[in-house]
DNA sequence: CACAGGTAAGTAACTACTCACTCACTGGAT
DNA sequence: ATCCAGTGAGTGAGTAGTTACTTACCTGTG
Protein backbone atom coordinates (compact mmCIF):
# COMPACT_ATOMS: atom_id res chain seq x y z
CA UNK A 1 0.00 0.00 0.00
CA UNK A 2 2.88 2.65 0.84
CA UNK A 3 3.82 4.54 -2.15
CA UNK A 4 7.29 4.49 -3.21
CA UNK A 5 9.98 6.37 -0.36
CA UNK A 6 12.39 8.76 -0.93
CA UNK A 7 13.78 9.01 2.33
CA UNK A 8 18.55 9.81 2.94
CA UNK A 9 20.23 12.84 2.96
CA UNK A 10 19.38 15.15 0.25
CA UNK A 11 21.60 14.98 -2.34
CA UNK A 12 24.09 18.05 -1.50
CA UNK A 13 24.33 20.91 -4.22
CA UNK A 14 28.14 20.84 -6.21
CA UNK A 15 30.43 23.11 -4.77
CA UNK A 16 29.19 23.11 -0.90
CA UNK A 17 31.99 22.45 1.53
CA UNK A 18 32.40 18.89 2.46
CA UNK A 19 30.55 18.74 5.93
CA UNK A 20 33.07 16.42 7.80
CA UNK A 21 30.76 14.04 8.58
CA UNK A 22 32.06 13.04 12.12
CA UNK A 23 32.58 9.65 13.46
CA UNK A 24 30.40 7.30 15.50
CA UNK A 25 32.29 8.34 18.85
CA UNK A 26 32.46 12.44 17.98
CA UNK A 27 28.40 11.62 17.27
CA UNK A 28 28.22 10.53 20.84
CA UNK A 29 30.02 12.76 22.92
CA UNK A 30 28.19 15.68 20.47
CA UNK A 31 25.41 13.86 21.82
CA UNK A 32 26.39 13.93 25.32
CA UNK A 33 26.98 17.42 25.43
CA UNK A 34 23.81 18.91 23.75
CA UNK A 35 21.22 16.55 25.77
CA UNK A 36 23.03 17.32 29.20
CA UNK A 37 22.98 20.82 28.60
CA UNK A 38 18.48 20.52 27.69
CA UNK A 39 17.91 17.81 30.98
CA UNK A 40 20.01 20.02 32.58
CA UNK A 41 17.48 23.08 32.35
CA UNK A 42 14.23 21.46 31.73
CA UNK A 43 14.91 17.63 33.94
CA UNK A 44 14.18 14.11 32.48
CA UNK A 45 10.71 14.30 31.95
CA UNK A 46 10.96 17.53 30.51
CA UNK A 47 13.14 17.30 27.81
CA UNK A 48 12.31 15.16 24.69
CA UNK A 49 14.14 13.01 22.09
CA UNK A 50 12.95 15.85 19.38
CA UNK A 51 14.39 18.65 21.00
CA UNK A 52 17.76 16.41 21.50
CA UNK A 53 18.07 15.21 18.08
CA UNK A 54 16.92 19.07 17.03
CA UNK A 55 20.05 20.80 18.94
CA UNK A 56 22.48 18.04 18.11
CA UNK A 57 21.50 18.34 14.23
CA UNK A 58 20.44 15.08 13.62
CA UNK A 59 17.01 12.85 13.33
CA UNK A 60 15.55 11.37 16.10
CA UNK A 61 16.57 7.47 14.32
CA UNK A 62 20.29 8.17 14.68
CA UNK A 63 20.11 9.42 17.95
CA UNK A 64 18.11 5.80 18.83
CA UNK A 65 20.99 4.27 16.76
CA UNK A 66 23.23 5.65 19.65
CA UNK A 67 21.39 5.31 22.79
CA UNK A 68 19.10 2.21 22.92
CA UNK A 69 16.32 4.28 25.08
CA UNK A 70 15.83 8.13 26.49
CA UNK A 71 17.28 6.41 30.00
CA UNK A 72 20.50 5.12 28.63
CA UNK A 73 21.36 8.11 27.25
CA UNK A 74 20.47 10.19 30.81
CA UNK A 75 22.72 7.59 32.60
CA UNK A 76 25.19 7.93 30.11
CA UNK A 77 25.47 11.11 30.67
CA UNK A 78 25.47 11.36 34.46
CA UNK A 79 28.21 8.80 34.41
CA UNK A 80 30.43 10.93 32.31
CA UNK A 81 29.61 14.26 34.42
CA UNK A 82 29.88 12.54 37.74
CA UNK A 83 33.66 12.52 39.03
CA UNK A 84 35.46 13.07 41.79
CA UNK A 85 38.25 15.75 40.53
CA UNK A 86 42.10 16.42 41.06
CA UNK A 87 40.42 18.23 44.28
CA UNK A 88 41.74 15.80 46.68
CA UNK A 89 45.12 15.35 45.89
CA UNK A 90 45.69 19.26 46.54
CA UNK A 91 43.72 19.08 49.27
CA UNK A 92 46.09 16.46 50.95
CA UNK A 93 49.33 17.99 50.17
CA UNK A 94 47.66 21.05 52.15
CA UNK A 95 46.24 18.72 54.80
CA UNK A 96 50.10 17.77 55.44
CA UNK A 97 51.72 21.11 56.10
CA UNK A 98 48.77 22.04 58.33
CA UNK A 99 47.51 24.86 56.63
CA UNK A 100 44.29 24.80 57.56
CA UNK A 101 43.29 28.11 55.53
CA UNK A 102 44.22 26.28 52.18
CA UNK A 103 42.81 23.15 52.91
CA UNK A 104 39.64 25.51 53.62
CA UNK A 105 40.45 27.28 50.72
CA UNK A 106 40.99 24.68 48.32
CA UNK A 107 37.79 23.28 48.89
CA UNK A 108 34.97 26.39 48.69
CA UNK A 109 37.01 27.35 45.84
CA UNK A 110 36.38 24.39 44.40
CA UNK A 111 32.98 24.41 45.35
CA UNK A 112 31.97 27.82 44.73
CA UNK A 113 33.84 28.79 41.36
CA UNK A 114 35.74 25.70 39.87
CA UNK A 115 32.77 23.75 39.93
CA UNK A 116 33.44 24.27 35.84
CA UNK A 117 30.05 22.92 34.48
CA UNK A 118 27.59 24.64 35.73
CA UNK A 119 24.87 22.55 34.31
CA UNK A 120 26.11 19.72 36.64
CA UNK A 121 24.23 21.00 40.05
CA UNK A 122 20.88 21.32 38.22
CA UNK A 123 21.40 18.06 36.57
CA UNK A 124 22.08 16.38 39.66
CA UNK A 125 18.73 18.36 41.80
CA UNK A 126 16.98 16.95 38.57
CA UNK A 127 17.97 13.27 39.22
CA UNK A 128 17.64 13.84 42.70
CA UNK A 129 14.17 14.43 43.19
CA UNK A 130 12.83 12.83 39.94
CA UNK A 131 14.76 9.38 42.23
CA UNK A 132 16.96 7.97 39.28
CA UNK A 133 19.19 5.50 41.52
CA UNK A 134 22.26 6.97 39.89
CA UNK A 135 22.68 10.46 41.92
CA UNK A 136 21.35 8.87 45.51
CA UNK A 137 24.75 6.36 44.53
CA UNK A 138 26.78 9.17 43.54
CA UNK A 139 26.16 10.97 46.63
CA UNK A 140 26.52 8.00 48.91
CA UNK A 141 30.09 7.33 46.98
CA UNK A 142 31.88 9.69 45.39
CA UNK A 143 30.40 12.38 48.42
CA UNK A 144 30.94 10.17 51.23
CA UNK A 145 35.06 10.15 50.24
CA UNK A 146 34.72 13.99 50.65
CA UNK A 147 33.19 14.24 53.61
CA UNK A 148 35.18 11.54 54.81
CA UNK A 149 38.34 13.28 53.97
CA UNK A 150 36.90 16.41 55.76
CA UNK A 151 35.95 15.43 58.78
CA UNK A 152 38.74 13.56 59.76
CA UNK A 153 41.15 16.35 59.33
CA UNK A 154 38.62 18.15 61.55
CA UNK A 155 38.95 15.09 64.18
CA UNK A 156 42.74 15.42 63.50
CA UNK A 157 43.51 19.03 64.44
CA UNK A 158 41.21 19.03 67.48
CA UNK A 159 43.01 16.25 68.76
CA UNK A 160 46.04 18.45 68.19
CA UNK A 161 44.14 21.18 69.80
CA UNK A 162 44.50 23.18 67.01
CA UNK A 163 40.48 23.31 66.64
CA UNK A 164 38.30 22.88 69.48
CA UNK A 165 35.82 19.71 69.72
CA UNK A 166 33.16 19.59 67.87
CA UNK A 167 31.14 16.71 65.67
CA UNK A 168 33.27 16.01 62.65
CA UNK A 169 31.11 14.68 60.38
CA UNK A 170 28.65 17.63 61.08
CA UNK A 171 31.05 20.14 61.09
CA UNK A 172 31.95 18.52 57.77
CA UNK A 173 28.69 19.07 56.08
CA UNK A 174 27.95 22.41 57.58
CA UNK A 175 31.16 24.01 55.53
CA UNK A 176 29.96 22.11 51.96
CA UNK A 177 26.44 22.95 53.13
CA UNK A 178 27.04 26.67 53.61
CA UNK A 179 28.33 26.20 50.09
CA UNK A 180 25.93 24.20 48.50
CA UNK A 181 23.64 26.62 49.40
CA UNK A 182 25.28 29.61 48.01
CA UNK A 183 25.50 28.22 44.52
CA UNK A 184 21.95 26.87 44.68
CA UNK A 185 20.70 30.65 45.64
CA UNK A 186 22.62 31.75 42.83
CA UNK A 187 22.51 29.20 40.37
CA UNK A 188 19.04 27.83 40.94
CA UNK A 189 16.92 30.54 42.30
CA UNK A 190 18.55 33.47 40.81
CA UNK A 191 19.71 35.28 43.49
CA UNK A 192 22.20 38.35 42.50
CA UNK A 193 25.93 37.74 44.09
CA UNK A 194 26.50 40.91 46.17
CA UNK A 195 30.25 40.11 46.02
CA UNK A 196 32.94 37.78 43.88
CA UNK A 197 33.62 34.59 44.11
CA UNK A 198 36.94 35.45 45.41
CA UNK A 199 35.81 37.55 48.13
CA UNK A 200 32.71 34.89 48.79
CA UNK A 201 35.38 32.14 49.18
CA UNK A 202 37.54 33.83 51.77
CA UNK A 203 34.90 35.00 53.31
CA UNK A 204 33.02 31.63 54.03
CA UNK A 205 36.75 30.38 55.28
CA UNK A 206 37.52 33.33 57.10
CA UNK A 207 33.78 32.64 59.00
CA UNK A 208 34.31 28.79 59.53
CA UNK A 209 37.67 28.42 59.97
CA UNK A 210 37.75 31.63 62.65
CA UNK A 211 35.06 29.71 64.30
CA UNK A 212 36.95 26.87 64.77
CA UNK A 213 40.41 27.61 65.78
CA UNK A 214 41.47 27.62 68.91
CA UNK A 215 43.84 30.50 69.21
CA UNK A 216 41.81 32.95 66.88
CA UNK A 217 43.89 35.67 65.05
CA UNK A 218 42.14 38.14 66.35
CA UNK A 219 43.34 40.30 62.35
CA UNK A 220 41.75 42.80 60.10
CA UNK A 221 38.11 42.80 61.57
CA UNK A 222 35.83 42.98 59.00
CA UNK A 223 35.31 41.39 55.58
CA UNK A 224 38.25 39.10 55.03
CA UNK A 225 40.77 38.64 52.68
CA UNK A 226 44.04 37.06 54.38
CA UNK A 227 46.07 36.66 51.42
CA UNK A 228 45.76 34.96 47.92
CA UNK B 1 -24.44 9.94 15.23
CA UNK B 2 -22.98 9.41 18.88
CA UNK B 3 -25.73 7.15 20.57
CA UNK B 4 -27.26 7.15 23.52
CA UNK B 5 -25.06 7.63 26.38
CA UNK B 6 -25.28 6.91 30.38
CA UNK B 7 -23.42 8.89 32.34
CA UNK B 8 -23.77 10.43 35.84
CA UNK B 9 -22.93 8.12 39.10
CA UNK B 10 -24.97 5.16 38.94
CA UNK B 11 -27.63 4.33 41.46
CA UNK B 12 -27.06 3.99 44.52
CA UNK B 13 -27.78 0.60 46.04
CA UNK B 14 -30.39 0.40 48.57
CA UNK B 15 -29.34 0.66 51.70
CA UNK B 16 -25.58 1.82 51.47
CA UNK B 17 -24.28 4.13 54.05
CA UNK B 18 -24.60 8.41 52.49
CA UNK B 19 -21.37 9.01 51.16
CA UNK B 20 -21.08 12.96 52.25
CA UNK B 21 -21.11 14.60 48.72
CA UNK B 22 -18.34 17.20 49.54
CA UNK B 23 -19.05 20.76 49.02
CA UNK B 24 -16.92 22.77 46.36
CA UNK B 25 -14.78 24.04 48.68
CA UNK B 26 -14.04 20.79 50.34
CA UNK B 27 -13.44 18.98 46.61
CA UNK B 28 -10.81 21.52 46.15
CA UNK B 29 -9.13 20.98 49.34
CA UNK B 30 -8.72 17.66 49.18
CA UNK B 31 -7.55 18.18 45.42
CA UNK B 32 -5.02 20.17 46.43
CA UNK B 33 -3.84 17.88 49.00
CA UNK B 34 -3.42 14.95 47.10
CA UNK B 35 -1.81 17.03 44.15
CA UNK B 36 0.53 18.31 46.51
CA UNK B 37 2.07 14.72 47.31
CA UNK B 38 2.03 13.92 43.64
CA UNK B 39 3.63 16.88 42.66
CA UNK B 40 5.96 17.01 44.92
CA UNK B 41 7.62 12.87 44.29
CA UNK B 42 6.94 13.55 40.82
CA UNK B 43 7.21 16.79 39.66
CA UNK B 44 5.08 19.06 37.60
CA UNK B 45 5.84 17.36 34.27
CA UNK B 46 5.96 14.17 36.02
CA UNK B 47 2.64 13.91 37.07
CA UNK B 48 -0.42 13.42 35.24
CA UNK B 49 -4.21 14.81 35.53
CA UNK B 50 -5.05 11.28 35.15
CA UNK B 51 -3.22 10.27 38.09
CA UNK B 52 -4.39 13.39 40.60
CA UNK B 53 -8.06 12.08 39.67
CA UNK B 54 -7.58 8.88 40.42
CA UNK B 55 -5.99 10.05 43.52
CA UNK B 56 -7.97 11.85 44.74
CA UNK B 57 -11.40 9.43 43.88
CA UNK B 58 -12.85 11.72 40.68
CA UNK B 59 -12.65 11.82 37.00
CA UNK B 60 -10.57 14.15 35.14
CA UNK B 61 -13.44 16.08 34.33
CA UNK B 62 -14.35 17.15 37.78
CA UNK B 63 -10.93 18.25 37.95
CA UNK B 64 -11.13 20.58 35.61
CA UNK B 65 -14.29 22.06 36.88
CA UNK B 66 -12.45 23.13 39.72
CA UNK B 67 -9.06 24.46 38.28
CA UNK B 68 -9.03 25.57 34.52
CA UNK B 69 -5.80 24.39 34.09
CA UNK B 70 -2.85 21.57 35.44
CA UNK B 71 -0.55 24.84 35.65
CA UNK B 72 -3.71 26.43 37.65
CA UNK B 73 -3.43 23.72 40.13
CA UNK B 74 0.34 23.81 40.51
CA UNK B 75 -0.05 27.89 41.30
CA UNK B 76 -2.64 27.20 44.01
CA UNK B 77 -0.52 24.93 45.95
CA UNK B 78 2.04 26.78 46.10
CA UNK B 79 0.26 29.45 47.12
CA UNK B 80 -1.16 27.38 49.66
CA UNK B 81 1.76 25.85 51.00
CA UNK B 82 4.11 29.20 50.77
CA UNK B 83 3.72 31.11 54.08
CA UNK B 84 6.39 32.43 56.62
CA UNK B 85 5.09 31.25 59.68
CA UNK B 86 4.96 31.96 62.87
CA UNK B 87 8.46 32.08 63.89
CA UNK B 88 9.62 35.53 63.30
CA UNK B 89 7.21 36.67 66.41
CA UNK B 90 9.10 34.03 68.54
CA UNK B 91 12.50 34.94 67.31
CA UNK B 92 12.13 38.09 67.65
CA UNK B 93 11.10 38.38 71.21
CA UNK B 94 14.55 36.07 72.23
CA UNK B 95 16.18 38.96 70.07
CA UNK B 96 15.19 41.32 72.47
CA UNK B 97 16.27 39.70 75.38
CA UNK B 98 20.05 39.24 74.06
CA UNK B 99 19.24 35.78 73.91
CA UNK B 100 21.75 34.15 71.15
CA UNK B 101 21.49 30.51 71.53
CA UNK B 102 17.57 31.03 71.96
CA UNK B 103 18.06 32.54 68.11
CA UNK B 104 20.12 30.21 66.60
CA UNK B 105 18.27 27.49 68.08
CA UNK B 106 14.73 28.65 67.34
CA UNK B 107 16.00 29.03 63.39
CA UNK B 108 17.44 25.41 63.42
CA UNK B 109 14.77 23.61 65.16
CA UNK B 110 12.38 25.37 62.73
CA UNK B 111 14.01 24.69 59.47
CA UNK B 112 15.19 20.96 60.72
CA UNK B 113 12.42 19.64 62.30
CA UNK B 114 9.44 21.75 62.18
CA UNK B 115 9.20 22.14 58.63
CA UNK B 116 5.78 20.70 59.07
CA UNK B 117 5.54 19.39 55.62
CA UNK B 118 7.98 17.35 54.27
CA UNK B 119 6.97 17.66 50.81
CA UNK B 120 7.44 21.53 50.76
CA UNK B 121 11.05 21.20 50.00
CA UNK B 122 10.68 19.01 47.26
CA UNK B 123 7.96 20.84 45.79
CA UNK B 124 9.70 24.40 46.13
CA UNK B 125 13.06 22.42 44.63
CA UNK B 126 11.13 21.35 41.84
CA UNK B 127 9.46 24.11 41.00
CA UNK B 128 12.40 25.79 41.03
CA UNK B 129 14.51 24.16 38.79
CA UNK B 130 11.26 23.33 36.58
CA UNK B 131 11.44 27.47 36.22
CA UNK B 132 8.01 28.20 37.35
CA UNK B 133 8.23 31.98 38.28
CA UNK B 134 6.45 31.69 41.79
CA UNK B 135 9.67 29.96 43.05
CA UNK B 136 12.01 32.41 42.07
CA UNK B 137 9.19 35.00 43.91
CA UNK B 138 9.30 33.27 46.82
CA UNK B 139 12.90 33.23 47.78
CA UNK B 140 13.05 36.48 46.95
CA UNK B 141 10.16 38.13 49.08
CA UNK B 142 9.75 35.34 51.90
CA UNK B 143 12.96 34.22 52.62
CA UNK B 144 14.73 37.79 52.11
CA UNK B 145 12.99 38.84 55.32
CA UNK B 146 14.09 35.59 56.50
CA UNK B 147 18.00 36.69 56.16
CA UNK B 148 17.75 40.62 56.27
CA UNK B 149 16.73 39.61 60.16
CA UNK B 150 19.16 37.99 60.52
CA UNK B 151 21.85 39.62 59.16
CA UNK B 152 20.57 42.18 60.97
CA UNK B 153 20.88 40.20 64.59
CA UNK B 154 24.58 39.57 63.57
CA UNK B 155 25.15 43.20 62.91
CA UNK B 156 23.71 44.66 65.97
CA UNK B 157 25.44 42.01 68.42
CA UNK B 158 29.05 42.82 66.14
CA UNK B 159 27.98 46.38 67.14
CA UNK B 160 27.68 45.08 70.73
CA UNK B 161 31.24 43.19 70.88
CA UNK B 162 29.39 39.90 71.61
CA UNK B 163 29.88 38.74 68.34
CA UNK B 164 33.07 39.21 65.94
CA UNK B 165 33.04 41.00 63.26
CA UNK B 166 32.34 39.09 59.98
CA UNK B 167 30.10 39.69 56.81
CA UNK B 168 26.56 39.08 58.43
CA UNK B 169 24.88 38.72 55.19
CA UNK B 170 27.38 36.16 54.26
CA UNK B 171 26.89 34.49 57.92
CA UNK B 172 22.94 34.72 57.83
CA UNK B 173 23.46 32.96 54.43
CA UNK B 174 25.87 30.44 55.62
CA UNK B 175 23.68 29.18 59.15
CA UNK B 176 20.49 29.02 57.26
CA UNK B 177 22.61 27.02 54.52
CA UNK B 178 24.06 24.71 57.21
CA UNK B 179 20.28 23.75 57.75
CA UNK B 180 19.15 23.49 54.27
CA UNK B 181 21.81 21.19 53.05
CA UNK B 182 21.19 18.94 56.26
CA UNK B 183 17.67 18.67 54.72
CA UNK B 184 18.78 18.23 51.63
CA UNK B 185 20.88 15.44 52.43
CA UNK B 186 18.86 13.35 54.46
CA UNK B 187 15.14 14.02 52.12
CA UNK B 188 16.54 14.12 49.23
CA UNK B 189 19.45 12.34 48.29
CA UNK B 190 18.17 9.53 51.45
CA UNK B 191 21.40 9.92 53.37
CA UNK B 192 20.72 8.27 57.14
CA UNK B 193 20.92 10.87 60.04
CA UNK B 194 23.46 9.68 62.57
CA UNK B 195 21.90 11.99 65.18
CA UNK B 196 18.32 12.74 66.49
CA UNK B 197 17.10 15.85 64.87
CA UNK B 198 17.48 17.71 68.23
CA UNK B 199 20.96 16.71 68.57
CA UNK B 200 21.58 18.13 65.42
CA UNK B 201 20.11 21.17 66.05
CA UNK B 202 22.16 21.66 69.32
CA UNK B 203 25.48 20.50 67.12
CA UNK B 204 24.74 22.90 64.51
CA UNK B 205 24.19 25.97 66.62
CA UNK B 206 26.85 25.23 68.88
CA UNK B 207 29.19 24.66 65.78
CA UNK B 208 27.62 28.49 64.54
CA UNK B 209 27.59 30.59 67.46
CA UNK B 210 30.66 29.35 69.18
CA UNK B 211 32.14 30.56 66.38
CA UNK B 212 31.05 33.60 66.33
CA UNK B 213 31.01 34.72 69.90
CA UNK B 214 33.96 36.94 70.77
CA UNK B 215 34.02 35.50 74.64
CA UNK B 216 33.94 31.68 73.98
CA UNK B 217 32.43 29.64 76.31
CA UNK B 218 35.15 26.61 76.97
CA UNK B 219 32.37 24.43 78.43
CA UNK B 220 31.82 20.42 77.90
CA UNK B 221 34.19 19.87 74.75
CA UNK B 222 32.60 17.57 72.69
CA UNK B 223 29.01 16.58 71.18
CA UNK B 224 27.30 19.93 72.12
CA UNK B 225 23.49 19.71 74.03
CA UNK B 226 23.75 23.25 76.55
CA UNK B 227 20.62 22.79 78.01
CA UNK B 228 16.89 22.09 76.13
C1' DC C 1 30.81 -3.86 -2.61
C1' DA C 2 30.26 -3.56 2.30
C1' DC C 3 28.97 -0.93 5.70
C1' DA C 4 28.94 2.87 9.00
C1' DG C 5 26.38 6.85 9.05
C1' DG C 6 22.21 8.72 7.93
C1' DT C 7 17.18 9.48 7.18
C1' DA C 8 11.51 10.20 6.38
C1' DA C 9 7.68 8.37 7.78
C1' DG C 10 5.55 5.87 10.52
C1' DT C 11 3.00 3.76 15.29
C1' DA C 12 0.98 2.78 19.65
C1' DA C 13 0.51 4.80 23.76
C1' DC C 14 -0.11 8.73 26.40
C1' DT C 15 -1.35 13.83 27.54
C1' DA C 16 -4.11 17.91 28.79
C1' DC C 17 -8.35 19.23 28.16
C1' DT C 18 -13.57 19.21 26.26
C1' DC C 19 -18.33 17.80 25.45
C1' DA C 20 -22.67 16.36 26.23
C1' DC C 21 -24.89 14.54 29.40
C1' DT C 22 -27.01 12.77 34.34
C1' DC C 23 -27.88 12.80 38.71
C1' DA C 24 -29.44 14.42 43.69
C1' DC C 25 -31.05 17.92 46.04
C1' DT C 26 -33.12 22.54 46.92
C1' DG C 27 -37.01 25.86 47.72
C1' DG C 28 -41.12 27.68 46.38
C1' DA C 29 -46.01 27.41 44.01
C1' DT C 30 -49.73 24.47 43.93
C1' DA D 1 -48.02 16.17 50.20
C1' DT D 2 -46.64 16.98 45.45
C1' DC D 3 -44.85 18.80 41.50
C1' DC D 4 -40.99 20.97 39.17
C1' DA D 5 -37.58 24.27 37.41
C1' DG D 6 -32.92 25.43 38.85
C1' DT D 7 -28.40 24.28 40.20
C1' DG D 8 -24.06 22.38 41.74
C1' DA D 9 -21.59 18.02 41.67
C1' DG D 10 -20.44 14.54 38.84
C1' DT D 11 -19.24 11.61 34.74
C1' DG D 12 -17.94 8.42 30.13
C1' DA D 13 -16.28 9.09 25.96
C1' DG D 14 -14.06 11.55 23.33
C1' DT D 15 -10.07 14.82 20.60
C1' DA D 16 -6.04 16.88 18.91
C1' DG D 17 -1.54 16.89 19.82
C1' DT D 18 2.80 14.83 21.66
C1' DT D 19 6.08 11.12 22.98
C1' DA D 20 9.49 7.41 22.80
C1' DC D 21 10.78 4.38 19.77
C1' DT D 22 10.71 1.49 14.97
C1' DT D 23 10.83 0.31 10.20
C1' DA D 24 12.41 0.45 5.86
C1' DC D 25 14.99 2.63 3.32
C1' DC D 26 19.28 5.56 1.32
C1' DT D 27 24.44 6.99 0.22
C1' DG D 28 29.30 8.37 0.24
C1' DT D 29 33.69 6.40 0.97
C1' DG D 30 37.67 3.13 2.26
Amino acid sequence: MPTVKTAGRPTRSRGAAPPHRPSGQERQAGIITAAAALFATNGFKGTTTKEIAKSVGISEALLFKHFPTKRALYAAILKEKVSIPELLASVEEAAKKRDDRQVFTLIASHRIRRSADPTLLRLLLFSALEGHEISAMFFRTQHRIFYDFLAGYITQRAKEGAFRHVDPMLAARAFTGMLAHHRLLHEIFGVPAHRSPEDSVAAYVTLFLDGLLTARAEGPPSTARRQS
